[in-house]
DNA sequence: CGCAATGCTTCACGAACTGAAGTAAGCGGC
DNA sequence: GCCGCTTACTTCAGTTCGTGAAGCATTGCG
């Protein structure tokens, strides 16, 4: 498309960059599997988006959608190897996040975030896997 | 903004997302260091967009910024290290593209001293599952 | 003077994302 | 029978984001 096609980065770039393609992964990973749960859990997202997202990780072969013809109707989405296969990258981010985003539920003072940890200190030290959300 | 801001994945998500920065930190830390070497780089950026990302990169203290007075002015960019801390997620990035978005990775540019430098662990060639798609 | 180079900014346009609302299909309650 | 509830979406109008072309400012060179 835009940049160079040949470039491993840029194709998984392409994948992972849409908005919130990653988030609905680790959902995904943490064992979500419904629509309405997705939603719901990445809240704020539109079911556009959400529905847009999944159609196009199925496509990808990185989620596996499986219908259930019951009432009301049942469909649930799961990580292929395609996709779990990206987990150890949403790990990466975690633990970027954790030693060097660190705030832990305070956000909204604004303004200043940059400056504490633009510093050039990490905040925390590395945090193996899967945390709480 | 959107989803649950204490969330480390969604704040680096934040930051990772957006449509270029990716790959402008890449290229950051590949060693390129100018506006119009990116540019040229990333082909098919538009200034305005590589302009934004630089930007908010410096503010989120990823890259820094240096401007030299001379004719016609120079300004260098290069990764702090809270920039450089995310080349491991670029290269996990790669070795997903390799494994299983099956291209090799031809970088004419001459990008390839970070693949062959990067190399710490070395990027497990499993068989991936052909995705004929 | 005119042109070139660098590092942007401005502009108009199209693509992407958003939130609210609507749809279909059937179950349970009244 | 009719109403409302659920799930998994789709549709719509509106806003934000990214694009490509062009422009601007500086100043050294021919």
């Amino acid at each position: 498309m835009s940049s160079n096609d040949t470039c491993p980065v840029c194709r998984t770039a392409e994948i992972v960059c849409g908005k919130w393609t990653l988030l609905v992964i680790r959902d995904l990973a943490e064992g979500r599997s419904r629509f309405c749960e997705l939603e719901r859990s990445l809240h704020g997202i539109s079911p556009r988006t959400l529905s847009l997202r999944l159609r196009a990780l199925e496509e990808e072969g990185i989620v596996e959608r499986q219908t259930f013809p019951e009432v009301p109707p049942r469909v649930e989405y799961a990580l292929t190897d395609k996709g779990r296969a990206l987990v150890p990258l949403i790990e990466d981010m975690r633990a970027y996040g954790i030693q060097w985003l660190a705030v832990d539920c305070i956000d909204e003072d604004g303004a200043d975030e940059t400056t504490a940890a633009a510093d050039g200190e990490p905040v925390a030290e590395r945090e193996p896997a899967i945390a709480a959300v």
